[in-house]
DNA sequence: ATTAGCACTCAACAAGATAGAGTGCTAACA
DNA sequence: TGTTAGCACTCTATCTTGTTGAGTGCTAAT
């Protein structure tokens, strides 16, 4: 009978772990002991990387597809992994000039910061990457400015203490002119500075409504448009790299991942803002949803205003680059951060 | 030694050819003479139909991928259905309700219009699609307005004569107050006035910095908008729908098309408005780019004001339903021209 | 002009054979 | 006592081979 293996993992248990871990993300192919005791850093028989390797199954942090494979890494091996043996790659200076050219262009329109950061974190990761649009639960309103435009139409301007705006045309009368404008825009602004979306929103419906009379089809197209720029969005990107990864080389396989993305619900759970921690990693069986129990998800949250507003992340096989994927996210969050606060400037400080 | 075919179809290849296309456009399989003559309004034996598909390939019209194989359709011979023999079936009632309901939720940004044409268009025709963002080569400025946002921000928009908008947040220095915005967007409506954007451009760089003095940044701000407003852009829609065809189950054949339309420029070029035609029909060969040459391109043209702007089609296997997708081509279309003056309203009239 | 019959072709599928990488166990070794 | 060589065994992936079936072209009969 063998002596039960100790609770508590040797050194060299550690060392041929990450090895194995580290060989499998690379390839995604099961490692065997005659490969690894090739390395140059393991100088052991295949057979003491053999009995030590059965411990390592017992204990749980090894996987065998069948009985002649190699072995690969468990969820909790790639928890063990992330937690306390992953080297965060600094990203390489190439990489950091790519992201900083890909935002470098001006861009002043939110839905294009989200849409290229969705771009991004794809073509750096080489994984299905996902951006949420800042969530505008909480969001105040600063200020309310109609401006007319042309004969029949106007541009509805939105400012929010966070210093993000949202702005629609709309169209009016031909009778309503400036001052007129102005003058709505002051009772609109008035009534709704400091409040959320949500409450505006009402209030424009039920109150302004009456205060302001008539002109019904304009108030209606307000409403909307405050109404609409709560919604939640997810965008995608990078979804043609899944094709690139050999778990997905059956393509009924790939299709079915990609229906999965489209209901976007389940998505907006998982860049769920809510938690304390600037990273979550949710390894294969960690995750909440069934659907996606064989992959991982990391993600991180973005703020505007030093408020969190966001998160974005990247969503792959559990056998990721982690230690690649978490060093992209904080870079592309750093740039992130500074991009969107440029849009404040100073117009938050007074 | 076999009597030379006539050049002139007869009334039964004619029929024989079109169930070989109809067949194999649902199917994708080659098709052999025994299947066929199990058709209904085929009441011939398999080796009368025999006979005349031997015709038909020596005339051209139908290939074979291997000798023991059925026959498949040349592109001459879809040229030669799309010219003559395909029947257009009128969208049905229940496509046509998608279709409105898809555009219903009101839309106010060109953008999301242009995105969301691309998901429709993937979604009914089950094929990749491309639309392209309006051309504004020759649209003419119609005013420039700034208004202040907020202390360090102000929001420029661009009146177009076609009424097309466009609007950005700027970053202003605390000095510049309402009076001075004013004033500057008259000048700089003066001097563009009925210009193309392009000029437009130009003359802000060049006379209006002189003519304004310092405020350098804020110019260079002004002058980056509307230089970006000029830039070609198409989006896709239904790119997933090439999983689904047979033709691309292979991964790797998928991920080379895929590589493929990410090079936009020639994806622009086959989206030009130039020619005359309200429909454009390029099959396999026809394609002018050799990497598209076993695929066909469906395009039409939208308009704005009575006007080309720009176009939108889908990309797709040489065997695709021409018939529906001519069909919801035309519906799309409809709607969108519907839509985008819905945006210009009679803001144009005067 | 049409069609039945026949020999022939070829892709697709299934079944069997082989190679190679891997394992677990035991016995020898330092 | 921990390490390693050796060996029998397992299982997948790949290659080979045979079989089936849909299809063809040609010829001769209708």
């Amino acid at each position: 009978m063998r002596k039960a293996v100790s609770k508590v993992l040797s050194e060299r248990k550690m060392k041929i772990l990450k090895s194995i871990i580290d060989d499998y993300i690379l390839t995604g192919i099961p490692v065997g002991s005659r490969s690894l005791s090739k390395k140059p850093d393991l100088d052991f028989s295949p057979a003491t990387i053999r009995n030590e390797m059965a411990d390592l199954e017992e204990m749980g942090y090894l996987d065998k597809p069948h009985t002649s494979a190699g072995r690969m890494p468990s969820d909790i091996a790639y928890r063990l992994y992330v937690d306390r043996m992953m080297n965060i790659n600094q990203i390489t200076s190439q990489e950091a000039r790519n992201i900083r050219s890909y935002f470098n262009m001006k861009m002043n329109e939110l839905e294009q910061v989200i849409g290229l950061t969705a771009k991004v974190l794809g073509d750096l990761t080489h994984h299905v990457s996902l951006v949420s649009a800042p969530q505008m639960d909480e969001i105040t309103l600063r200020r309310i400015q109609l401006v007319k435009l042309t004969e029949n139409r106007a541009l509805l301007v939105i400012v929010t203490d966070s210093g993000i705006i949202k702005d629609t045309v709309l169209t009016v009368s031909s009778g309503i002119d400036d001052s007129y404008l102005d003058m709505l825009s002051n009772v609109l602004t008035q009534n709704t500075v400091d409040k959320t979306l949500g409450e505006a929103a009402h209030i424009i419906r039920n109150v302004c409504c009456s205060e302001i009379g008539d002109h019904k089809a304009l108030m209606d197209e307000i409403f909307a448009a405050i109404e609409n720029s709560e919604k939640k969005e997810v965008v995608l990107g990078g979804v043609k790299n899944i094709l690139d990864y050999p778990e997905y080389s059956d393509t009924k396989k790939a299709r079915e991942l990609l229906q999965l993305l489209e209901t976007k619900e389940m998505l907006y759970d998982m860049l769920d803002i809510t938690g304390d921690l600037e990273f979550s990693i949710k390894i294969g069986s960690e995750n909440t949803y069934e659907e996606f129990k064989n992959m991982s998800v990391v993600t991180a949250t973005y703020c505007v205003g030093g408020r969190k507003m966001g998160s974005f992340g990247i969503i792959g096989p559990t056998r990721m680059d982690y230690g690649k994927v978490i060093s992209v996210l904080n870079y592309v969050g750093l740039s992130l951060n500074d991009i969107l606060s440029c849009f404040l400037e100073n117009g938050n400080k007074k």
